[in-house]
DNA sequence: GATGAATGAGGCTTCATTCAT
DNA sequence: GATGAATGAAGCCTCATTCAT
């Protein structure tokens, strides 16, 4: 878990690795009680019990309960940015980039579901410096989104459409997923969920070039819109 | 402004329209606060000195300061119940109504930015039995838009989907712009951003038929897309 | 006892004569562990205790702990303040009212010596702010004196000398009774260092002149230097 | 400096020459900060950081840090009783000595005031055992005073008074530099102190004879009272 | 001998809630 | 009905001290 992306949070202790290790125990314990009972009612007491720390020694690794807040925060961004390249790696097609990216990002928020709600309620509770550094890592993983989708506007697969706005429409389906899940959960499942949004994504993208390869993408899955199980030898299917 | 919605919410005052008065002032005091500040670090004297009042008072209408809460969150959904039915009201077109109620909603939440926000940082921070009460009520005002889609489908202008999916998106779409103003308005205007909403879900949408009614309602109405602005005689022009 | 000298000291109640009252009630129990514990070593809790109030409620009247020692500091301040010009109330000879002021000056600090050695100790304990508004106060009463010298020399009664240099040594006599006391009181009554006190001051600072009205002045008193005992009819004697 | 003056304050080290060096090493790094920040305000780990050790290291040498306010104390009284028989040194007239001590006490507490306003703020933070270390070196520091008082009244010079009563004013007049420096670097030089100072002294205590002694000696001295610049051979003049 | 990470008790302060007026 | 002073539980954070390395 990568703990020192905010350099502003610095610890008292030297060793760097000791620094990274313990970060990541706190930020554990943190993101769980933060998720489950939200950061107000959390204390600090709570987080060291659960890391099985003294609460004291929380302090040596960060300024202020705050900081357990951020590098918690920025624990579940990087979360995201860590999934989508991996599931990314070794596709090179745009279109089917572009639907791997939905797909994997909304797998992310589903693993980390209470941890994306921890987002939305808590990024607020950030003063406005440590809000910032939140809001550079968000803007980084959409940028994973925004170039699928650029690449798809420039092989003329998708129509030419702001590419941010649309990149915010993506990500929010993606969040959704997690923030309305008490009712979603009833109306779908994950999969029948991404099948639903990348339908509905194509549907207002494609260009009538780019139909023609969503229709040669769809027939090399097993099943329609499962990107998660690429066809092993595509050619001999 | 609605503040008997909560049947839970009882007060040891007597007099119902008192009651209805009080409240209102109190939860005027307390969105603003909440917003600003957010509920943890809102405290009971901030708000009866916002409303004017002392703060033991609060506790003749409240049980609790989550009650405050669960009344502010009420009155922030109530008013999205509000604008789009007195947005809809006299049209009659499935497809223009669909379009006005995306508008509205966009707009309300224009209006209230930080109380949406506020929406999603604090319902979790309710019990789970005022929590329910906030569900009912945010189904209650996504029925409004979702009944539009049936409407649109019914009238072969919207293809078949999953209704409540769809209108999870559009609903979303309408709170991004309070979620993500921080980066939206540096991205777009209101109007932009609900032009290039609805030219995104319609192409997402639109029948073949559908579509030839959507290019004569644009051409009905002064500027693309801007549907505020209703036609004062359509046929005159 | 004046509790309200430093402004900067807001309350959140309202009313100004419980202001008063509840102040003075925190600064009697303040002082008293303050001087006895020292500053550090006192809790608000200790404090709340010893007053009889809850440890909350201190909270209504300061802003902080250090606001206490403002208070308690400035409240000894002012006891000087008030029994040296009641000493002096009704004489007008100059000689004779520099040596009660010195002697009420001693007794002031015999009274309130554990306060006195308080203030030695805490003053630097507060903020700049705070400690410039006792700084204030020490000249105010250090002025009470200083004016008594200054009518002496002005009557040709002193040599002249600086006054304000001189002002500090009799000042320093009388708080050295309090900040040595745990070995002046092995070596003399209070009497008896008042007594030494005079005579070497004004051995040090009479002209020939002064030397006469000394001289009677002591004759008119029923023992040495003994400057409380007024006669009552020094004609009669 | 002298740091096993106290031999209460036991090491677990052995060697006492190191014991010697590392006391003295925390007792320079904590006068300081004791000084600027006072005692409570300075952690341990301040005091290990500046004098450039680890905070374990420290324990080593102290019990705990009541020890090191002790042996701090200890030490600024200790740099009193160097410097003053330094100071006397090679001189024998009494009334000479006499003034050289007060002149060379003023010139000590000047280039340790903070230090000695320590001494005033702290000494009642230690516990009565330790206290009482203090208070022996003190009255040492105290009878390099006293004996020079002694000494003129012995030799007719100065008449007879209170002996100790009298030190302390001595002692105060010192101290008092330090202590109230804040108003009195307004007021005068360190040089036009002490002359103010002996003037006042010598005033108040000169017999007829002593008086004749006492011009003959500034007229020995380059400056009046200026009691640093000894004559280098005064026969010569 | 020296290090410094770890402990955990303790204190200041806040604030929801009550209740006498 | 309304006030606002009073309560006291609870949480963040500090820091003297210990101890394994």
């Amino acid at each position: 878990m990568v703990t020192n992306i905010a350099p502003e949070v610095t610890s008292q202790v030297t060793d760097e690795a000791l620094v990274q290790r313990r970060r990541a125990q706190f930020v554990a314990a943190a993101v769980e009680l933060f998720s489950s009972q939200g950061y107000y009612r959390t204390t600090i007491q709570d987080i060291a019990r659960k890391a099985g720390v003294s609460s004291g020694l929380i302090y040596q690794y960060v300024r202020d309960k705050e900081d357990v807040l951020l590098l918690s925060l920025l624990s579940v961004l990087d979360s995201y940015k860590q999934e989508i390249p991996q599931a990314l790696a070794g596709l090179t097609d745009p279109l089917e980039r572009c639907c791997v990216a939905i797909d994997a990002y909304c797998r992310v928020v589903d693993q980390r579901r209470e941890a994306t709600v921890l987002a939305y309620r808590s990024t607020k509770s950030l003063s406005a410096d440590r809000r910032a550094l939140i809001k550079v890592s968000e803007l980084e993983s959409n940028d994973l989104i925004a170039a699928c989708l650029r690449d798809c506007i420039a092989k003329g697969v998708f129509r030419e459409v702001n590419v941010e706005l649309v990149t915010y429409q993506l990500v929010t389906f993606a969040h959704t997923w997690a923030l309305k899940h008490w009712r979603l959960k009833e109306l779908s499942t994950l999969d029948g969920y991404i099948e639903q949004g990348i339908d509905f994504f194509t549907q207002a993208l494609l260009t009538p070039k780019g139909w023609r390869q969503y229709r040669k993408l769809l027939e090399s899955r097993h099943s329609k819109a499962d990107f998660r199980s690429r066809p092993e030898n595509p050619a001999a299917e």
